[in-house]
RNA sequence: GGCGCGUUCGUCUAGUGGUUAGGACACAGCCCUCUCAAGGCUGGUACACGGGUUCGACUCCCGUACGCGCUGCCA
């Protein structure tokens, strides 16, 4: 049997998750799972010790919406703990001793150096296969320092402390580290240990082509549970960003992606992430959720927007946000989507107006008003009925009443299915809409 | 500058010596249709460049260009 699977991810709490970081940790979580190993949190905040509550909670928060749970690491625990850098420091302390014992470290004002053997070294990644560094150049590759004259660590030395104390298998990380592995691998020859397998997966950048950065809106996992996407959609897309399933598959199950995850199937290439498919991917998901689900969620995106939701009885919004499901691919779109539902108060689009609202449309309007109070029963059946048949009468095509009538009742001519809409709104509401309307022009 | 990684439609990608270079998003058109979506159909756009190797290169090798990363007492 082959040493368990176990890797982790080794954020440092900047304030928020990044999406390349995010899709680090899934990368991670997809390979623990697939090997039935263990995924590990580790909090990096060795330079860093104000506000750390709240800066790991913004990492907390992010991976638990995506869904990507921790065997090990801060509030479940685990016996390689503590898993937060700044309460390691013992561990650190004992590791440069053994350093020192061994003659590798030597101070330069101030600060802790390691040296360099200065040979080669073979880096075997796993994405992108074996890679020669030479180190013997010390201009070119100048030894590393692992502790500051003021005793705080940095990165590279407690990074690899870590990952060897915690019995890491592989180490699956950003590609920027590529450059940096043969030099942790010294140092953990130095310390007579064996490096752990590494798999160094490309970046993601922006359209332009630079790397994706804290300022760029949708850097941040934050945006996207702001924006009311779903969070299996946003995971599935991530999945499709450096990873394939070599097939023509696009959507896929958290279950299935688990089962098919392999590194073989990393690309080599930085990928650049596209707002585009992920709004489409949102709209399969969003499309597929049940009807309780999606009332859930569109509640919740409307009293964040101070939509007054809340100021109309259940079966109403039920009814109303029912007529938006499938039409929308995030949920931030419902506002202006659907917000004429909650309010008398809307206006009308400019342009739509100008086009429609016209005096060969007036009495057209009018016909519809006074074919519609004229219906007994309000459902969607009866009023496509009256407004077909008023259309006939009119001796006009359909379409003709349809826009008029869906821009005095909405403020828009785009939007849920008439006869539907009107449905929900009710007579009352309906007709006083279209007196309104009709006061216009 | 040095070192490293990379380069297939605008974007994500499939492809591993012989394919009309496939799919998806986006875009355009058509169909459907109460608008918009959804769905269906159609269309256009890609192997960075130059040398090799080979009967034959998107696929292999070399070089060039370009991009990115590292080159910190950032992570």
């Amino acid at each position: 049997m082959s040493p368990e699977v176990r890797v982790r991810f080794a954020p440092s709490p900047t304030g928020y998750l990044h999406i390349g970081g995010a899709r680090t940790a899934l990368f991670n979580w997809l390979f623990a799972r697939h090997h039935g190993g263990k995924f590990v949190l580790r909090i990096e905040d060795t330079d860093m010790k104000r506000n750390t509550e709240e800066a790991m909670a913004a990492i907390y928060e992010g991976l638990e919406w995506l869904g990507l749970n921790w065997d090990e690491g801060p509030h479940v625990g685990g016996e390689f703990g503590p898993y937060l850098q700044s309460e390691r420091t013992e561990l650190y302390e004992r590791y440069l001793k053994k350093l020192q014992d061994a003659g590798h470290i030597y101070e330069d004002q101030g600060a802790l150096r390691f040296r360099s053997p200065r040979e080669h070294v073979i880096v075997d990644d796993l994405v992108h296969g074996k890679i020669d560094f030479d180190l013997s150049n010390e201009e070119t590759h100048p030894d590393m320092t692992i502790r500051r004259p003021d005793g705080s660590w940095i990165f590279h030395f407690v990074n690899v402390i870590d990952d060897l104390e915690m019995k890491i298998s592989h180490v699956l990380r950003g590609e920027d580290h590529l450059s940096n592995t043969p030099k942790h691998i010294e140092l953990i020859r130095a310390l007579g240990a064996t490096p752990p397998q590494y798999a160094q997966i490309p970046l993601i950048l922006n359209r332009d082509g630079t790397k994706m950065s804290k300022r760029d809106a949708g850097a941040r996992v934050e945006y996207y549970i702001r924006r009311g996407f779903l969070p299996a959609a946003v995971r599935n897309y991530l999945c499709l960003l450096g990873w394939s399933p070599k097939d023509d598959r696009e959507k896929l199950d958290i279950d299935e992606i688990i089962r098919i995850f392999d590194l073989k199937n990393i690309g080599r290439s930085s990928a650049t992430f596209d707002p585009n498919k992920l709004h489409w991917l949102n709209g399969e998901y969003a499309r597929e959720l049940s009807d309780e689900k999606f009332y859930e969620l569109a509640v919740a995106t409307l009293r964040s927007s101070s939509v007054k939701v809340d100021d109309y009885a259940d079966e109403y919004v039920r009814a109303a946000l029912q007529t938006c499901k499938g039409k929308i691919n995030t949920f931030d779109e419902l506002p202006a989507y659907c917000g004429f539902y909650f309010t008398d108060d809307f206006e009308y689009d400019a342009q739509s107006a100008a086009k429609h609202f016209t005096p060969e449309n007036k009495p057209r309007l009018k016909a519809v008003r006074d074919s519609l109070s004229l219906v007994e029963k309000f459902d969607a059946a009866e009023m496509e009925a009256a407004l077909k048949t008023t259309a006939a009468k009119l001796g006009i095509k359909f379409g003709a009443i349809v826009h008029p009538t869906r821009l005095a009742a909405t403020g828009s001519t785009v939007g849920p299915s008439l006869y539907h809409l009107l449905e929900v709104l009710g007579k009352e509401k309906v007709l006083a809409r279209i007196d309104r309307a009709l006061a216009l022009f």
